[in-house]
RNA sequence: GGGCCUGUAGCCUAGCCUGGAUAGGGCACCAGCCUUCUAUCUCCAUAGAGAAAGUGAGCUGGGGGUCGGGGGUUCAAAUCCCCCCAGGCCCGCCA
């Protein structure tokens, strides 16, 4: 049941507000001991604590509500625990995984990672892979049907230094580590080199031109350094926990773009300038116009674009696409959509550019050129291993390949959570201390919350009946709450992809439980109160595991 | 020059859409709890066992705040509007 829906009913028979506003206005008192629920009473009339008083003598109690309170211009309203307590409990067990689901009914397609061929992923990439796969996960436990697809950008002079690298200094061999790295190498040596010789930047030069005209040779290199950057990249995705149902490669498709270019301009949505390049006017959009086509007939990055739009919508129809790509291309994105609006898309309307902010490094923004770029992998190995020395020296006696496991889930815990627990649109600074930690705000502490909960449950089953009254304490009640506000929090979420909201509730969660635990003993020889009090643990470790879930984190057992 | 975004204690962050009661958290710092180890005690006798549940990645308390600055709207502004300041990203027929 949801509490404040039930009251936002009640308050619109009383009043003649409209339920909406009722929604919006109803607020939690600052306080536990001022009520569960406040309504503000200063819209109701030019005497607003008259005017609360009026309201408590008409409203008639339903029986989750215990006490209504007049506190000045508000309106306090206690929910009557004893009787909230059984339902959301008995809720939770039973709806289990599925507590919290909605019923959304949409085709959405969710296209995030987007990596280039030339070097590993980097952390950037990590926030974008945490963020894509947590709103895949949420846009999915709402009940969509969502595809989550890549877009490899495989193509162009970056990918050619790679190789003019190879070429020079490579000498045939095959990688001796993992793919994306060993490519990668010759990308930086590549960069090296130029300094020395700028030359070298002509030769990258032909080599795209040859690989444009389809050399064969130039094709082979190229098919066989990318196979190794994408199996690399598989590796990678494999443990990070994510996939792709399709994957998009630039490569299939760069030049495809130019019939949208020219149709565009036969129907006169378009416009041809002295160059004879292809222009699309937005000022309708207040912004500014767009080549889409040059003027010798070859495509830029945005006819490709527009194009892989097109294919989108063929390949799945779908009623929203999200792009999860850095606020570094929030215009280009603005200028795509609004190209397609132009044409009379019906999609148009239906595209979202899902932005966030960068990574920067405590010295500054990461920049390949300088080296100064972090590699995702060995942050990811970083993290496993420091978790590694904390489990060992807990646990010295576990087996080897337990503690590697364990160390596993939870480094990555760490690092998805201090992705995900700021808003997107902020840049973040990674500073290896803070983010690298395992106490406070962080994924392990969760996760570690989580083991606790599953500890005390395999200690002492749960058997027999309960007695959800017994379920005073205030630290029981408020954890009771908590948990009856997931489905709405989800809710919440949901409509603009505030994932950070997600990872607040659940430390919310996780610390009003570790205070439960520290004042209520569960086992104890009073049956019915110890029953209830292991429901209200197995809840929690329900809803923990049902958050985490959504932010793509592994709730341990034990760790 | 223009567009978009950000600015909340020493540091990081929630809240801003949808204005409401003392601005929530975390890190660090201080004081505790508790855990581990040591010590100690009890049982027991030459070697052990125990000292109260459920994993201390935890819990409690404390100090620390011009919500970037100024103006406006309002009974009420961190939240809405305007101006300014600082920082970031972008403004290629690059991707």
């Amino acid at each position: 049941m949801d509490f404040k829906q039930e009251l936002v009913i009640l308050l619109s028979k009383a009043t003649s507000l409209h339920s909406e506003d009722i929604a919006i206005m109803i607020s939690l008192p600052p306080d536990q001991k001022m009520g569960d629920y406040a309504f503000p009473c200063f819209k109701l009339g030019k005497n607003p604590k008259e005017e609360a008083e009026k309201l408590k003598k008409k409203i008639v109690l339903p029986s989750f509500i215990s006490k209504v309170d007049v506190a000045g211009p508000y309106l306090n309203f206690y929910l009557n625990k004893p009787e909230i307590a059984k339902n959301v409990l008995e809720t939770i067990l039973k709806s289990k995984e599925n507590y919290g689901q909605q019923k959304e009914k949409r085709k959405i397609l969710v296209e995030y990672c987007g990596p280039n061929t030339n070097k590993p992923l980097h952390l950037g990439h990590v926030r974008n892979m945490a963020l894509g796969n947590a709103v895949y996960n949420l846009l999915q436990f709402l009940g969509n049907d969502v595809h989550p697809v890549n877009i490899i950008n495989d193509r162009g002079i970056h990918i050619c230094q790679s190789m003019l690298a190879y070429q020079k200094w490579g000498n045939n061999k095959k990688p001796d580590k993992k793919g994306d790295h060993f490519v990668g190498d010759f990308y930086v040596l590549f960069a090296k080199a130029l300094k020395e010789n700028p030359a070298l930047k002509e030769e990258a030069q032909q080599l795209l031109q040859q690989w444009e005209n389809k050399d064969k040779p130039t094709h082979e290199l190229w098919k066989k350094m990318n196979g190794w950057v994408l199996n690399g990249f598989a590796e990678t995705y494999k443990r990070f926990g994510i996939a792709f149902e399709k994957e998009y490669f630039e490569s299939q498709y760069y030049e495809k773009g130019k019939d949208i270019a020219l149709d565009g301009l036969k129907k006169g949505i378009f416009e041809k300038d002295e160059t004879n390049a292809i222009i699309a006017k937005l000022d309708k959009f207040k912004i500014e116009d767009k080549v889409v086509l040059r003027g010798d007939g070859t495509s830029i990055y945005i006819t490709q674009d527009l194009y892989l739009a097109e294919q989108r919508f063929q390949d799945y129809r779908f009623d929203k696409l999200l792009y999860v790509v850095a606020s570094e291309q929030q215009f280009h994105f603005k200028q795509l959509f609004a190209i397609l609006e132009l044409l009379g898309k019906p999609y148009a309307k239906s595209l979202y550019h899902l932005s966030y902010g960068l990574v920067n490094l405590p010295t500054g923004r990461m920049k390949s050129r300088e080296g100064t770029v972090v590699d995702a992998d060995d942050i990811l190995d970083e993290m496993s291993a420091l978790a590694e020395k904390e489990v060992r020296s807990r646990y010295p006696t576990l087996s080897e390949k337990e503690i590697k496991r364990r160390a596993e889930f939870i480094g990555l815990a760490a690092i998805k959570f201090f992705m995900l627990k700021v808003d997107p649109v902020k840049d973040i600074v990674f500073n290896p201390e803070e983010s690298l930690s395992f106490e406070g705000e962080t994924g392990p502490y969760i996760q570690y919350t989580h083991a606790r909960a599953c500890s005390i449950l395999r200690k002492a089953p749960k058997k027999g009946k309960s007695n959800y009254l017994a379920l005073k304490e205030p630290s029981e009640q408020g954890l009771i709450l908590l948990l009856s506000r997931f489905p709405a929090m989800v809710q919440e979420v949901a409509a603009q992809f505030k994932i950070q909201v997600v990872s607040h509730y659940l430390l919310t969660l996780a610390q009003s439980f570790n205070e439960f635990y520290h004042s209520c003993p569960v086992i104890s020889d009073e049956k019915e109160l110890m029953n209830a009090r292991l429901a209200l643990v197995d809840a929690t470790r329900q809803v923990l595991a049902n958050g985490l879930g959504l932010l793509g984190i592994h709730p341990p057992e034990e760790m």
